[in-house]
DNA sequence: CTTGCAAATGACCCATGGGTCAGTTACTTT
DNA sequence: AAAGTAACTGACCCATGGGTCATTTGCAAG
Protein backbone atom coordinates (compact mmCIF):
# COMPACT_ATOMS: atom_id res chain seq x y z
CA UNK A 1 0.00 0.00 0.00
CA UNK A 2 1.74 3.13 -0.80
CA UNK A 3 2.27 5.93 1.34
CA UNK A 4 0.83 9.69 0.67
CA UNK A 5 0.47 9.33 -3.19
CA UNK A 6 -1.22 12.81 -3.10
CA UNK A 7 2.25 15.07 -2.25
CA UNK A 8 1.36 17.11 0.53
CA UNK A 9 3.55 17.50 3.52
CA UNK A 10 2.45 15.96 7.25
CA UNK A 11 3.63 19.24 8.67
CA UNK A 12 5.24 22.76 7.70
CA UNK A 13 7.89 24.57 9.19
CA UNK A 14 6.88 28.11 10.68
CA UNK A 15 8.58 28.54 13.33
CA UNK A 16 7.83 32.64 13.76
CA UNK A 17 4.24 32.54 13.10
CA UNK A 18 3.64 29.65 15.58
CA UNK A 19 3.49 30.90 19.05
CA UNK A 20 0.50 33.48 17.94
CA UNK A 21 -1.63 30.59 16.59
CA UNK A 22 -0.92 28.53 20.01
CA UNK A 23 -1.75 31.81 21.98
CA UNK A 24 -4.96 32.57 19.23
CA UNK A 25 -5.90 28.59 20.35
CA UNK A 26 -5.38 28.82 23.75
CA UNK A 27 -7.64 32.14 24.28
CA UNK A 28 -10.46 30.41 22.74
CA UNK A 29 -10.22 27.51 24.53
CA UNK A 30 -9.46 28.97 27.89
CA UNK A 31 -12.63 31.21 27.69
CA UNK A 32 -14.82 28.76 26.56
CA UNK A 33 -13.87 26.00 28.90
CA UNK A 34 -11.60 27.96 31.15
CA UNK A 35 -8.20 26.61 32.06
CA UNK A 36 -8.24 23.79 34.25
CA UNK A 37 -10.58 22.07 31.68
CA UNK A 38 -8.50 22.79 28.57
CA UNK A 39 -6.39 20.90 27.40
CA UNK A 40 -3.00 20.97 25.67
CA UNK A 41 -3.83 18.38 23.35
CA UNK A 42 -6.85 20.35 22.64
CA UNK A 43 -4.80 23.30 21.89
CA UNK A 44 -2.42 21.58 19.76
CA UNK A 45 -5.29 20.17 17.30
CA UNK A 46 -6.60 23.88 17.19
CA UNK A 47 -3.43 25.41 16.29
CA UNK A 48 -3.07 22.91 13.56
CA UNK A 49 0.40 21.06 15.41
CA UNK A 50 1.19 18.37 17.76
CA UNK A 51 0.81 18.83 21.69
CA UNK A 52 4.88 18.02 21.54
CA UNK A 53 5.69 20.73 19.27
CA UNK A 54 3.45 23.73 21.88
CA UNK A 55 5.91 22.41 24.33
CA UNK A 56 8.38 23.83 21.67
CA UNK A 57 7.31 27.22 22.20
CA UNK A 58 5.82 27.69 25.76
CA UNK A 59 7.25 25.74 28.79
CA UNK A 60 4.20 24.90 30.43
CA UNK A 61 0.61 25.27 30.40
CA UNK A 62 1.14 28.19 32.66
CA UNK A 63 3.28 29.82 30.45
CA UNK A 64 0.05 30.41 28.26
CA UNK A 65 -2.11 32.17 30.60
CA UNK A 66 1.57 34.03 30.91
CA UNK A 67 1.86 34.69 27.18
CA UNK A 68 -1.33 35.54 27.14
CA UNK A 69 -1.46 38.42 29.53
CA UNK A 70 2.08 39.60 27.47
CA UNK A 71 0.80 40.02 24.33
CA UNK A 72 -2.85 41.39 25.05
CA UNK A 73 -2.96 43.26 28.17
CA UNK A 74 0.37 45.14 28.79
CA UNK A 75 -0.08 46.82 25.44
CA UNK A 76 -3.41 48.23 26.51
CA UNK A 77 -1.95 49.09 30.02
CA UNK A 78 0.39 51.26 28.17
CA UNK A 79 -1.70 52.68 26.38
CA UNK A 80 -3.80 53.81 29.29
CA UNK A 81 -1.04 55.35 31.25
CA UNK A 82 -0.04 57.12 28.49
CA UNK A 83 -3.42 58.80 28.15
CA UNK A 84 -3.52 59.20 32.08
CA UNK A 85 0.19 60.41 33.45
CA UNK A 86 1.21 63.57 33.99
CA UNK A 87 -2.33 65.07 32.46
CA UNK A 88 -3.71 68.47 34.32
CA UNK A 89 -6.81 69.49 34.67
CA UNK A 90 -10.55 67.79 34.88
CA UNK A 91 -10.90 64.47 35.25
CA UNK A 92 -13.64 63.78 33.96
CA UNK A 93 -12.56 63.92 29.99
CA UNK A 94 -10.05 61.69 30.49
CA UNK A 95 -12.28 59.23 32.39
CA UNK A 96 -14.52 58.77 29.52
CA UNK A 97 -11.90 58.33 27.25
CA UNK A 98 -10.72 55.54 29.23
CA UNK A 99 -14.00 53.66 29.63
CA UNK A 100 -15.21 54.49 26.14
CA UNK A 101 -11.65 52.43 25.15
CA UNK A 102 -12.39 49.54 27.41
CA UNK A 103 -15.82 49.38 25.92
CA UNK A 104 -14.74 49.06 22.14
CA UNK A 105 -12.45 46.09 23.34
CA UNK A 106 -15.35 44.13 24.84
CA UNK A 107 -17.24 44.87 22.08
CA UNK A 108 -14.19 44.32 19.03
CA UNK A 109 -11.77 41.66 20.31
CA UNK A 110 -11.79 39.10 22.77
CA UNK A 111 -8.89 40.68 24.49
CA UNK A 112 -10.81 41.67 28.01
CA UNK A 113 -11.49 38.02 28.80
CA UNK A 114 -7.78 37.48 29.38
CA UNK A 115 -8.50 39.42 32.68
CA UNK A 116 -11.02 37.38 33.64
CA UNK A 117 -9.22 34.18 32.83
CA UNK A 118 -6.56 35.30 35.33
CA UNK A 119 -9.22 36.08 38.08
CA UNK A 120 -10.34 32.55 37.68
CA UNK A 121 -7.00 31.21 37.72
CA UNK A 122 -5.25 33.17 40.42
CA UNK A 123 -5.88 30.81 43.47
CA UNK A 124 -4.32 28.24 41.64
CA UNK A 125 -1.70 29.81 39.86
CA UNK A 126 -1.03 33.03 42.55
CA UNK A 127 2.21 33.82 39.91
CA UNK A 128 0.34 34.95 37.27
CA UNK A 129 -1.51 36.77 39.31
CA UNK A 130 1.44 38.71 40.98
CA UNK A 131 2.50 38.78 37.34
CA UNK A 132 -0.38 40.54 36.13
CA UNK A 133 -0.55 42.69 39.67
CA UNK A 134 3.40 44.11 39.03
CA UNK A 135 2.65 44.69 35.32
CA UNK A 136 -1.32 46.19 34.99
CA UNK A 137 -2.41 47.32 38.49
CA UNK A 138 0.62 48.27 39.98
CA UNK A 139 1.13 50.90 37.19
CA UNK A 140 -2.05 51.90 36.25
CA UNK A 141 -3.53 52.35 39.65
CA UNK A 142 -1.62 55.02 40.97
CA UNK A 143 -1.73 56.80 38.06
CA UNK A 144 -5.48 56.63 38.04
CA UNK A 145 -5.50 58.04 41.58
CA UNK A 146 -3.34 60.54 40.61
CA UNK A 147 -5.31 61.76 38.16
CA UNK A 148 -8.17 61.96 40.46
CA UNK A 149 -6.16 63.58 43.38
CA UNK A 150 -4.72 66.49 40.79
CA UNK A 151 -8.71 67.26 39.78
CA UNK A 152 -9.53 67.42 43.40
CA UNK A 153 -6.85 69.61 44.32
CA UNK A 154 -7.15 71.95 41.64
CA UNK A 155 -11.05 72.17 42.45
CA UNK A 156 -12.41 70.54 39.31
CA UNK A 157 -14.16 67.78 41.33
CA UNK A 158 -15.44 67.57 45.09
CA UNK A 159 -13.01 66.37 47.97
CA UNK A 160 -13.68 62.28 47.24
CA UNK A 161 -10.92 59.89 48.30
CA UNK A 162 -9.13 58.81 45.17
CA UNK A 163 -7.84 55.47 45.77
CA UNK A 164 -11.91 54.37 46.75
CA UNK A 165 -13.02 56.61 43.82
CA UNK A 166 -11.44 54.37 41.16
CA UNK A 167 -13.75 51.55 42.36
CA UNK A 168 -16.61 53.76 41.78
CA UNK A 169 -15.41 54.54 38.13
CA UNK A 170 -14.37 51.32 37.62
CA UNK A 171 -16.34 48.53 39.00
CA UNK A 172 -19.80 48.92 36.91
CA UNK A 173 -18.02 47.53 34.04
CA UNK A 174 -16.40 44.74 35.66
CA UNK A 175 -19.96 43.79 36.83
CA UNK A 176 -21.44 44.14 33.85
CA UNK A 177 -18.89 42.07 32.27
CA UNK A 178 -19.06 39.28 34.80
CA UNK A 179 -23.01 39.08 34.56
CA UNK A 180 -22.63 38.68 31.04
CA UNK A 181 -19.68 36.82 30.66
CA UNK A 182 -20.57 33.88 33.77
CA UNK A 183 -24.14 34.03 34.26
CA UNK A 184 -25.64 34.95 30.63
CA UNK A 185 -27.44 38.01 32.61
CA UNK A 186 -27.54 41.02 30.62
CA UNK A 187 -29.92 43.40 29.44
CA UNK A 188 -33.47 42.69 28.18
CA UNK A 189 -32.25 44.28 24.68
CA UNK A 190 -29.28 42.92 24.37
CA UNK A 191 -25.55 43.62 25.94
CA UNK A 192 -25.55 48.07 25.69
CA UNK A 193 -22.44 48.07 26.84
CA UNK A 194 -22.15 51.82 25.55
CA UNK A 195 -25.53 52.61 27.21
CA UNK A 196 -23.97 51.66 30.23
CA UNK A 197 -21.02 53.94 30.18
CA UNK A 198 -23.56 56.82 29.02
CA UNK A 199 -25.50 55.54 32.09
CA UNK A 200 -23.01 55.11 34.62
CA UNK A 201 -20.98 58.46 33.28
CA UNK A 202 -23.99 60.23 33.82
CA UNK A 203 -24.31 59.76 37.20
CA UNK A 204 -20.77 59.47 38.44
CA UNK A 205 -20.17 63.07 36.78
CA UNK A 206 -22.82 64.58 38.27
CA UNK A 207 -22.11 62.70 41.38
CA UNK A 208 -18.57 64.74 40.95
CA UNK A 209 -20.00 67.45 40.73
CA UNK A 210 -18.09 70.30 42.91
CA UNK A 211 -20.67 73.07 44.34
CA UNK A 212 -22.66 72.20 47.93
CA UNK A 213 -22.50 68.37 48.23
CA UNK A 214 -26.26 66.43 47.80
CA UNK A 215 -26.27 63.75 50.16
CA UNK B 1 1.54 -6.01 69.44
CA UNK B 2 -1.72 -5.54 70.88
CA UNK B 3 -4.10 -3.80 68.72
CA UNK B 4 -5.00 -0.55 70.41
CA UNK B 5 -4.33 -0.41 73.99
CA UNK B 6 -6.13 2.80 74.23
CA UNK B 7 -9.91 2.30 74.09
CA UNK B 8 -10.22 5.18 71.65
CA UNK B 9 -12.82 4.56 68.61
CA UNK B 10 -11.27 5.27 65.12
CA UNK B 11 -14.87 6.96 64.12
CA UNK B 12 -17.75 8.07 65.62
CA UNK B 13 -21.48 7.96 64.33
CA UNK B 14 -22.43 11.29 64.08
CA UNK B 15 -24.77 11.47 60.58
CA UNK B 16 -26.51 14.87 61.04
CA UNK B 17 -23.72 16.76 61.84
CA UNK B 18 -21.44 15.60 58.88
CA UNK B 19 -22.49 17.60 56.61
CA UNK B 20 -22.31 20.48 57.41
CA UNK B 21 -18.61 20.02 58.96
CA UNK B 22 -17.82 18.34 55.37
CA UNK B 23 -18.81 21.78 53.44
CA UNK B 24 -17.11 24.27 56.56
CA UNK B 25 -13.80 22.22 55.22
CA UNK B 26 -14.97 22.31 51.59
CA UNK B 27 -15.51 26.42 51.77
CA UNK B 28 -12.42 26.64 53.95
CA UNK B 29 -10.34 24.37 51.62
CA UNK B 30 -11.81 26.18 48.21
CA UNK B 31 -11.33 29.77 49.14
CA UNK B 32 -7.74 29.12 50.02
CA UNK B 33 -6.62 26.84 46.75
CA UNK B 34 -10.02 27.50 44.31
CA UNK B 35 -12.16 24.41 43.78
CA UNK B 36 -9.74 22.60 41.45
CA UNK B 37 -7.20 22.44 43.31
CA UNK B 38 -8.68 20.83 46.05
CA UNK B 39 -8.89 17.24 46.61
CA UNK B 40 -12.04 15.44 48.55
CA UNK B 41 -9.50 14.10 50.04
CA UNK B 42 -7.95 17.20 51.59
CA UNK B 43 -11.69 17.75 52.18
CA UNK B 44 -12.37 14.94 54.20
CA UNK B 45 -9.01 14.88 56.61
CA UNK B 46 -10.30 18.84 57.55
CA UNK B 47 -13.23 17.64 58.30
CA UNK B 48 -12.40 14.70 60.63
CA UNK B 49 -13.21 11.57 58.46
CA UNK B 50 -12.75 9.70 55.36
CA UNK B 51 -12.81 10.36 51.61
CA UNK B 52 -15.56 7.63 51.35
CA UNK B 53 -17.60 8.88 53.49
CA UNK B 54 -17.67 12.15 52.04
CA UNK B 55 -19.73 10.00 49.31
CA UNK B 56 -22.65 9.23 51.86
CA UNK B 57 -23.47 12.76 51.83
CA UNK B 58 -22.43 14.28 48.34
CA UNK B 59 -22.47 12.43 45.20
CA UNK B 60 -19.79 14.80 43.24
CA UNK B 61 -17.44 17.11 44.71
CA UNK B 62 -19.25 19.62 42.38
CA UNK B 63 -22.29 18.45 44.73
CA UNK B 64 -20.20 20.39 47.02
CA UNK B 65 -20.08 23.58 45.62
CA UNK B 66 -23.68 23.54 44.83
CA UNK B 67 -24.40 22.79 48.32
CA UNK B 68 -22.51 25.92 50.06
CA UNK B 69 -24.46 27.92 47.62
CA UNK B 70 -27.89 26.53 49.15
CA UNK B 71 -26.58 26.73 52.63
CA UNK B 72 -24.67 30.23 52.25
CA UNK B 73 -26.02 32.36 50.11
CA UNK B 74 -30.03 31.65 49.22
CA UNK B 75 -30.54 32.71 52.80
CA UNK B 76 -28.67 35.79 51.69
CA UNK B 77 -30.77 36.37 48.91
CA UNK B 78 -33.95 35.80 50.99
CA UNK B 79 -32.88 38.28 53.09
CA UNK B 80 -32.35 40.95 50.85
CA UNK B 81 -35.54 40.30 48.62
CA UNK B 82 -37.74 40.82 51.96
CA UNK B 83 -36.39 44.02 52.15
CA UNK B 84 -36.68 45.27 48.60
CA UNK B 85 -39.80 43.77 47.45
CA UNK B 86 -42.91 45.97 47.54
CA UNK B 87 -41.03 48.93 48.93
CA UNK B 88 -42.30 52.78 47.93
CA UNK B 89 -40.48 55.60 48.47
CA UNK B 90 -36.99 56.91 48.38
CA UNK B 91 -34.43 53.43 46.96
CA UNK B 92 -31.62 55.63 48.51
CA UNK B 93 -32.23 54.61 52.01
CA UNK B 94 -32.76 51.13 51.06
CA UNK B 95 -29.89 51.11 48.87
CA UNK B 96 -27.31 52.17 51.70
CA UNK B 97 -29.20 48.98 53.84
CA UNK B 98 -28.73 46.72 51.20
CA UNK B 99 -24.57 48.34 51.21
CA UNK B 100 -23.84 47.94 54.43
CA UNK B 101 -25.74 44.74 55.05
CA UNK B 102 -23.25 43.24 52.43
CA UNK B 103 -19.95 45.12 53.47
CA UNK B 104 -20.87 43.36 57.25
CA UNK B 105 -21.01 40.08 55.23
CA UNK B 106 -17.82 40.56 54.03
CA UNK B 107 -15.87 41.81 57.21
CA UNK B 108 -17.39 38.94 59.47
CA UNK B 109 -17.67 35.52 57.94
CA UNK B 110 -16.28 34.08 54.91
CA UNK B 111 -19.99 33.76 53.30
CA UNK B 112 -18.86 36.06 50.56
CA UNK B 113 -16.20 33.85 48.67
CA UNK B 114 -18.97 31.72 47.53
CA UNK B 115 -20.22 33.69 44.92
CA UNK B 116 -16.68 34.54 44.09
CA UNK B 117 -15.98 30.60 43.95
CA UNK B 118 -18.75 30.39 41.61
CA UNK B 119 -17.67 33.27 39.41
CA UNK B 120 -14.31 31.25 39.07
CA UNK B 121 -15.64 27.71 38.35
CA UNK B 122 -18.50 28.93 36.30
CA UNK B 123 -16.57 27.88 32.64
CA UNK B 124 -15.83 24.24 34.19
CA UNK B 125 -19.26 23.51 35.84
CA UNK B 126 -22.45 25.59 34.17
CA UNK B 127 -24.74 23.77 35.75
CA UNK B 128 -23.52 25.28 39.28
CA UNK B 129 -23.82 28.66 37.44
CA UNK B 130 -27.20 28.16 36.63
CA UNK B 131 -28.11 27.58 39.87
CA UNK B 132 -26.63 30.57 41.10
CA UNK B 133 -28.50 32.52 38.39
CA UNK B 134 -31.88 30.93 38.94
CA UNK B 135 -32.08 30.99 42.92
CA UNK B 136 -29.93 34.26 43.11
CA UNK B 137 -29.73 36.78 40.23
CA UNK B 138 -33.03 36.02 38.88
CA UNK B 139 -34.76 37.25 42.26
CA UNK B 140 -32.70 39.54 43.47
CA UNK B 141 -31.79 41.97 40.08
CA UNK B 142 -35.64 41.91 39.04
CA UNK B 143 -36.79 43.56 42.38
CA UNK B 144 -34.03 46.38 42.53
CA UNK B 145 -34.75 47.39 39.07
CA UNK B 146 -38.57 47.65 40.25
CA UNK B 147 -37.20 49.65 43.01
CA UNK B 148 -35.60 52.02 41.09
CA UNK B 149 -38.10 51.93 38.52
CA UNK B 150 -40.34 53.12 40.85
CA UNK B 151 -37.75 55.90 42.52
CA UNK B 152 -37.93 57.17 39.21
CA UNK B 153 -41.41 57.28 38.65
CA UNK B 154 -41.98 58.63 41.98
CA UNK B 155 -39.00 61.82 41.63
CA UNK B 156 -37.16 60.83 43.91
CA UNK B 157 -34.12 60.30 41.68
CA UNK B 158 -33.51 61.55 38.89
CA UNK B 159 -34.39 59.26 35.34
CA UNK B 160 -31.72 56.75 34.99
CA UNK B 161 -31.92 53.50 32.89
CA UNK B 162 -32.73 51.34 36.39
CA UNK B 163 -31.46 47.99 34.88
CA UNK B 164 -28.23 49.55 34.05
CA UNK B 165 -28.21 51.45 37.17
CA UNK B 166 -27.46 48.15 39.44
CA UNK B 167 -23.94 47.92 37.75
CA UNK B 168 -23.14 51.07 38.82
CA UNK B 169 -24.55 50.34 42.63
CA UNK B 170 -23.14 47.02 43.29
CA UNK B 171 -20.29 47.40 40.82
CA UNK B 172 -17.81 48.91 43.32
CA UNK B 173 -18.06 46.74 46.14
CA UNK B 174 -17.46 43.56 43.45
CA UNK B 175 -14.20 45.54 42.45
CA UNK B 176 -13.18 46.61 45.71
CA UNK B 177 -13.21 42.42 46.73
CA UNK B 178 -11.76 40.70 43.73
CA UNK B 179 -8.95 43.57 43.68
CA UNK B 180 -8.16 42.28 47.42
CA UNK B 181 -9.41 38.81 47.34
CA UNK B 182 -7.46 37.72 43.73
CA UNK B 183 -4.65 40.49 43.99
CA UNK B 184 -4.02 41.70 47.27
CA UNK B 185 -4.49 45.15 45.92
CA UNK B 186 -5.80 47.08 49.25
CA UNK B 187 -5.78 50.82 49.55
CA UNK B 188 -2.66 51.98 51.26
CA UNK B 189 -4.27 51.67 54.46
CA UNK B 190 -6.42 48.37 55.46
CA UNK B 191 -9.54 47.37 53.44
CA UNK B 192 -11.71 50.36 54.31
CA UNK B 193 -14.84 48.19 53.77
CA UNK B 194 -17.17 51.19 55.49
CA UNK B 195 -14.87 53.98 53.81
CA UNK B 196 -15.37 52.70 50.67
CA UNK B 197 -19.54 52.15 51.21
CA UNK B 198 -19.62 55.70 52.23
CA UNK B 199 -17.10 57.21 49.45
CA UNK B 200 -19.28 55.17 47.05
CA UNK B 201 -22.79 56.15 48.49
CA UNK B 202 -21.39 60.09 48.53
CA UNK B 203 -20.97 60.25 44.91
CA UNK B 204 -23.97 57.66 43.72
CA UNK B 205 -26.33 59.65 46.16
CA UNK B 206 -25.11 63.22 44.21
CA UNK B 207 -25.23 61.90 41.28
CA UNK B 208 -29.01 60.22 41.55
CA UNK B 209 -30.40 63.41 43.01
CA UNK B 210 -33.10 64.67 40.80
CA UNK B 211 -32.60 68.83 39.66
CA UNK B 212 -30.99 69.63 37.06
CA UNK B 213 -28.36 67.56 36.11
CA UNK B 214 -25.37 67.91 35.69
CA UNK B 215 -23.53 67.50 32.35
C1' DC C 1 -25.62 -10.48 75.04
C1' DT C 2 -26.44 -10.64 70.29
C1' DT C 3 -28.51 -9.22 66.42
C1' DG C 4 -29.01 -5.80 62.82
C1' DC C 5 -27.85 -2.12 60.32
C1' DA C 6 -26.33 2.46 59.48
C1' DA C 7 -22.01 4.75 59.47
C1' DA C 8 -17.54 4.79 58.22
C1' DT C 9 -13.13 3.05 56.45
C1' DG C 10 -9.27 2.56 53.21
C1' DA C 11 -7.57 0.03 49.59
C1' DC C 12 -8.50 -0.04 45.01
C1' DC C 13 -9.70 1.18 40.01
C1' DC C 14 -8.91 3.83 36.13
C1' DA C 15 -9.54 7.84 33.15
C1' DT C 16 -7.20 11.98 32.52
C1' DG C 17 -3.80 14.94 31.07
C1' DG C 18 0.78 17.45 31.80
C1' DG C 19 5.11 16.78 30.32
C1' DT C 20 9.17 14.12 27.85
C1' DC C 21 11.92 12.30 24.18
C1' DA C 22 13.72 9.33 20.51
C1' DG C 23 13.02 9.41 16.12
C1' DT C 24 11.19 11.59 11.68
C1' DT C 25 10.47 15.28 8.38
C1' DA C 26 10.92 19.63 6.05
C1' DC C 27 13.77 23.00 4.58
C1' DT C 28 18.45 25.47 3.98
C1' DT C 29 23.08 25.73 2.74
C1' DT C 30 26.98 24.72 0.16
C1' DA D 1 22.61 16.11 -4.19
C1' DA D 2 24.20 15.52 0.24
C1' DA D 3 24.76 17.03 4.62
C1' DG D 4 23.14 19.52 8.44
C1' DT D 5 19.87 21.25 11.49
C1' DA D 6 15.71 23.27 13.11
C1' DA D 7 10.95 22.04 13.40
C1' DC D 8 7.84 18.69 14.39
C1' DT D 9 5.55 14.26 15.55
C1' DG D 10 3.40 10.74 18.33
C1' DA D 11 3.96 7.24 21.42
C1' DC D 12 5.06 6.99 25.96
C1' DC D 13 5.48 7.79 31.17
C1' DC D 14 3.42 8.55 35.41
C1' DA D 15 1.45 11.38 39.11
C1' DT D 16 -2.98 12.77 40.29
C1' DG D 17 -7.37 12.49 42.04
C1' DG D 18 -12.52 11.47 41.42
C1' DG D 19 -15.25 7.87 42.45
C1' DT D 20 -16.42 2.79 44.06
C1' DC D 21 -16.98 -1.04 47.13
C1' DA D 22 -16.07 -5.06 50.10
C1' DT D 23 -15.33 -4.96 54.70
C1' DT D 24 -15.21 -3.36 59.40
C1' DT D 25 -16.96 -0.77 63.34
C1' DG D 26 -20.03 1.78 66.43
C1' DC D 27 -24.27 1.85 68.46
C1' DA D 28 -29.13 0.93 69.73
C1' DA D 29 -33.00 -2.02 70.12
C1' DG D 30 -34.96 -6.34 71.73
Amino acid sequence: MPERPTQQPKFQRRADARPDEVLDAALALFVENGFAATTVQQIARKAGLSKGAVYLYFPSKQALLAGLVDRAIVPIADQALAAIAGYRGDPRPVIRQVLEAIANRIRDDKTLAVPALVIREAAAAPEIAQMYRAQVLDRVLPAFTALLAQGVEAGYIRPIDPELTIRTIVGPLLMHVMLNDVFGVRPSDGLRIDDLIQNHLSILFAGLEPEREAQ
